[in-house]
DNA sequence: AGCACGCCGACT
DNA sequence: GTCGGCGTGCTC
């Protein structure tokens, strides 16, 4: 029998991160499963948890009991569980941020908790009083349901498939919601009268304003206002204060894209690499074999369809698949890919559905209602059985480290899933990261390299121009000769270019030219980020909020002025030495609007303009036959972050952006402009070659004593008073120093490259190891030791095992 | 996290 | 004598 479970309750601190035992009421007993999240007694108020565990007796003599279950079926299956303890261990987070990780956020939000009958023909079965309600709605809320059947009853008929249980969620805290100026009244008519009769007559711009919302008699936010009429936001104001207008929080919609036709595709001929290289993915799909396939291959060489094709062998199988994909690659060109192959069986996960869309998504996973799943990190905990293949596209992306609690990286959660389940991960890449190529090498992973593009295209000449003699020479344009012509030429021959301006960790700021001062943030040790849309500058960490200031205020200077993130300043070029281009902007500015990314790459697919031009985010994923020309306008900013990763960023992001060009039957030609040509980084991303560059790196890297020679450990102290953080670094480096192995490294306490942040100051200490038994023991003590401060003086520590970021 | 318990100073 | 400050410890 089982009579108590072990609950891991939803209070996130040191001292509840174990199970806590609670009896489960007789009633509820056939009702209830390991994984299933709970309503239980905690002191004196009622928590969620999750079920981790039966058993007969406990330790605990005045057991509780569960108050009610939350689920019909386990949310979280054993393997699931088996992660969360995994990524609790490997990211040491408590368990009960490892469990809600893997959860659709929806059921960690708020909820109502809905029954809908989903055999309609059944509905004469129901209970009268049921009966009744469902006759009026085809929802009931749960609640109502409970006082017409007993509670038992609803589980047991939903579990049958008779109701379906539904959660909607609450608290949209986390929508986002827009505020709307809407009329007051009913119709036009109405709206009219309303304003004969107000006392006074409305000012000039309020009757423009009014008049705008005659013609269009819905809802409008400022914004809709102000495409048509400036400075709206007094009058509108004026216009609520005058009963005419009034204001409304909407919930704000994504366009779905959903319920689109695909047209479908059938398998390619796969050419000699690729058959190559899918050969052993297919083996290790027949044969259950779990292992790592690194699969390299230049951009253009078709990685997609190995995807798709092994992704099909894996369905022949009864099988399923995950497919990660970089966020920012998770367009709908990339989508209708795999819509286009499998149909109805694909779900996809990303950041733009909501909550409730993420929610159904999932659901059709766990219903087994679709077989692949292409989505961004989290996508990698879907709830599948019975996994084929796990497809980690782009795999050196660092968008697959998770930089908040817990800290973990798909990568690692594939590889364990894949063990569990005996089956393959495939990691794809024209540039790996330096680990997984190291693995690769040393014969952990199994390389698969496909170094030609399809369709006999050749990969695009890369031209590197040194823009140091450029200056010498007397262009001062930000266009070298070389480009320029060539660009020139493209637009003779009505062919596309793409151009991107490499301002990786760069955003618009404001500087004055007399002194030099960058304007800062008062809490945080960082520059404001200057917003054209509101004339303000902001804070990316603390969110503080200013007006532009007009003059200097260290030296009273009034030129003071805005640097862009330079992409406007491009165009403006643009625009007076090829006035005949037409250009396509895409930066924060014109993409911050959700779906605008996909509409500017859309037009410009569609031919709309000869030159794409965009920071780093325009360096992936673009498949258009037109692009003939690429130009990189400063290749060199990315190599100057103090980060150890920044020459193998600059590597993948100039070989990215260079794959951009002559993918299809036009051959594709690259020009990167430099200060420092000389930069191995800039070298072999001419030649394609990844393998030299690798190569020099791996020499770097040892000379360094970074990965993938070391592991790294990041250790950050942060707290209001300097001295306190930095004694506490101190004590906490000197005991690190004295459990760890002679071999391990440990450096610091310094400060953090961002010292301060939300006015505290933050220390890190960083440790690199080759290998530490003891490391994991001596951080639980570290957090043990200083928990107490941790409440008590709003101290923080955070442990990072293996950071992708140093700042 | 929340809340009770408990031990010291200032008050009707 | 009592009220309330918050430091300490527990929650099945």
């Amino acid at each position: 029998m089982r009579r108590i479970a072990s609950v891991i309750v939803d209070v996130p601190t040191l001292q509840t991160n174990r199970p806590f035992d609670y009896i489960i009421p007789v009633d509820l007993i056939e009702h209830i499963e390991v994984g299933m999240r709970v309503v239980v007694p905690f002191g004196n108020r009622h928590i969620q948890g999750f079920i981790v565990d039966f058993k007969e007796q406990s330790d605990v003599k005045n057991l509780k009991e569960i108050i009610e279950p939350m689920d019909v079926t386990p949310v979280l299956n054993k393997e699931l569980l088996h992660l969360g303890d995994f990524l609790s261990e490997k990211t040491l987070c408590f368990k009960i941020a490892a469990y809600q990780v893997m959860l659709p956020p929806a059921l960690k939000a708020k909820y109502d908790k809905y029954l809908t009958l989903v055999q309609q023909e059944k509905s004469n079965e129901l209970p009268d009083g049921l009966k009744k309600l469902f006759f009026y709605q085809n929802r009931v809320n749960w609640k109502d349901a409970e006082k017409f059947a007993p509670t038992s009853y609803l589980y047991r008929k939903a579990r049958e498939g008779l109701f379906e249980v539904i959660y909607e969620v609450k608290s949209q805290g986390n929508k986002k919601k827009v505020l709307y100026y809407v009329p007051t009244t009913e119709n036009v008519t109405e709206f009219q009268t309303k304003k004969d009769q107000l006392p006074k007559p409305l000012s000039p711009k309020q009757e423009e304003i009014y008049q705008f919302f005659v013609n269009e008699f819905k809802p409008h936010t400022v914004k809709q206002v102000e495409e048509q009429i400036s400075n709206a936001r007094a009058p509108l104001n004026a216009l609520v204060d005058r009963g005419l207008l009034k204001k409304e929080e909407y919930e704000q919609y994504r366009d779905p894209y959903v319920n689109r036709e695909f047209e479908r595709t059938q398998p390619l001929p796969l050419t000699d690499d690729q058959q190559k290289a899918i050969s052993p993915i297919l083996q290790a799909i027949e044969e259950n074999q779990d292992g790592v396939f690194l699969l390299n291959g230049v951009t253009g060489s078709g990685k997609t369809e190995v995807y798709l094709q092994s992704i099909q062998e894996v369905l022949n199988k009864g099988k399923e698949a995950i497919v990660l994909v970089p966020e920012i690659s998770l367009t709908p060109q990339m989508v209708n890919r795999f819509k286009s192959r499998f149909g109805d069986l694909v779900a996809v996960l990303h950041s733009g559905l909501s909550l409730g869309e993420k929610y159904d998504e999932w659901r059709k996973i766990q219903r087994k209602e679709v077989k692949v799943v292409v989505g961004a990190r989290s996508a990698i905990f879907a709830p599948f059985e019975n996994l084929g293949i796990i497809i980690i596209d782009e795999e050196h992306e660092n968008s697959y480290k998770q930089e908040d609690v817990p800290r973990y990286h798909a990568r690692d959660v594939a590889i364990e899933r894949s063990k569990i389940h005996n089956c393959p991960v495939v990691l794809g890449s024209a540039t790996p990261s330096l680990e997984s190529f190291a693995r690769a090498q040393k014969g952990v992973y199994h390389l698969l390299t496909m170094d030609k593009r399809m369709n006999q295209v050749n990969l695009p000449t890369v031209e590197i121009v040194d823009m140091r003699e450029e200056l010498k020479s007397g262009n001062r344009s930000m266009f070298s000769e070389q480009l320029f012509e060539k660009m020139q030429d493209r637009i003779a021959k009505k062919e596309q270019i793409v151009l991107m301006l490499n301002r990786r960790g760069y955003s618009a700021f404001v500087m004055c030219r007399d002194c030099g001062l960058v304007v800062k943030c008062p809490n945080c040790d960082i520059s404001l980020t200057y917003h054209k849309v509101t004339d303000q500058l902001k804070c990316h960490y603390c969110g503080f909020e200013t007006i532009t200031p007009k003059v200097c205020p260290e030296c009273n200077s009034n030129h003071i002025r805005y640097f862009g993130t330079g992409t406007q300043k491009v165009e403006e070029e643009l625009g007076k030495v090829l006035p005949e281009a037409r250009v396509i902007r895409m930066d924060v500015d014109t993409t911050s609007r959700k779906g605008s990314h996909e509409k500017l790459l859309a037009a410009f697919g569609e031919g709309k303009a000869d030159i794409l031009l965009g920071t780093q985010m325009i360096a992936k994923g673009l498949d258009f036959p037109n692009i003939t020309l690429v130009g990189v306008l400063s290749a060199d900013s990315s190599l100057h972050i103090p980060d150890f990763r920044s020459s193998e960023k600059t590597f993948q992001l100039l070989t990215q952006v260079s794959g951009r060009a002559g993918r299809h039957k036009l051959p594709g030609e690259v020009v990167i402009q430099t200060y420092t040509p000389e930069h191995y980084s800039v070298q072999f991303a001419k030649n394609h070659d990844y393998l030299q560059f690798y190569q020099y790196e791996m020499m770097m890297r040892k000379r360094g004593q970074y990965p993938p020679f070391y592991y790294l450990t990041l250790i950050h102290i942060n707290h209001e008073n300097v001295q306190y953080v930095y004694s506490v670094a101190e004590k906490i480096a000197s005991f690190l120093r004295s459990q760890l192995s002679p071999t391990t490294h440990i450096l610091g306490p310094a400060a953090s490259p961002i010292v301060k942040i939300k006015n505290k100051y933050r220390y890190q200490v960083l440790i690199k190891y080759k290998q530490d038994p003891n490391l994991p023991t001596a951080l639980k003590k570290i957090i043990h030791h200083f928990h107490r401060d941790q409440i008590k003086h709003g101290l923080t520590i955070s442990v990072d095992m293996d950071p992708y970021s140093l700042m």
